[in-house]
DNA sequence: CATGCATATTCAAATATTAGAATATTTGAA
DNA sequence: TTCAAATATTCTAATATTTGAATATGCATG
């Protein structure tokens, strides 16, 4: 069962994935990211989230409907409401990651400064 | 200098930043993840990655440029080479977590099943 | 200082995203 | 059954993104 490690066999490390490309498209909005952090503390129907993101009603069941398409949130009905919740578990850690703050960049690499020749590591030249 | 923490007084808790937002909108793209992909594993100048991902000059320049833009990479040069590296702190943690693997959904909240009523955990009705 | 390699820039066409307006649907209550 | 509340859908105009083609730039080398 337990065998060498990808990297060590040089087997291809799993890359990101075209759906996961997809789930990133699908998040990168504001007021989808805004419903989506509201969606972490709870379940919300739709004009509590109208009233919360202080936008129209179409336009935010629109962005619930594209959010819901991709299986981030789904709902259930309670009376007439729509009570929409997060369904994809990956959302609140990537919510986490995107308010961490991050003080310092990435040194350049050490074959710096710009000028010194020939240093490239793939080995072109 | 210290005092309670946001949470324990009622202010909001830091929301995602415009500029992270900015920033997903920025990655969420095949061809720049896989891009940020590559340089997680080191420099890499525009022919190597024009090779790798196996579109056009122009187009691989396009996307690397859009991103220096937004602060995610910049490069040195290495004679007329243009060595591209990772800058954001940000990428590599956003990589691990696009390329885990949830087995499960979040269940649905326990105020269902669907048709029982009265249960919104807003108050309104 | 001319040449060629590595890369960037500009432009245009195709396509995708977004938000609003108008309208439709669904459900519970009277 | 009728009405109103809650939400969804459709259509459209504005805008943004993406790509390819053509071309330009910068640098190292002879």
């Amino acid at each position: 069962m337990v065998g060498k490690s990808a990297s060590s066999v040089g087997v291809k490390e799993p890359s990101v994935s075209w759906g996961k490309v997809e789930l990133l498209k699908a998040i990168a909005h504001p007021v989808r990211i805004m419903i989506l952090d509201e969606l972490t503390k709870g379940v919300k129907c739709v004009s509590d989230l109208e009233e919360f993101l202080d936008i129209r009603q179409p336009n935010v069941s629109q962005h619930l409907g594209l959010l819901r398409m991709h299986g981030i949130i789904d709902y259930y009905m309670d009376g007439r409401l729509r009570c929409y919740f997060l369904k994809d578990p990956f959302i609140p850690e990537m919510l986490g990651l995107l308010k961490k703050q991050y003080n310092e960049d990435f040194p350049a690499p050490v074959c710096c400064p710009v000028t010194k020749r020939g240093k490239y590591p793939g080995g072109r030249r």
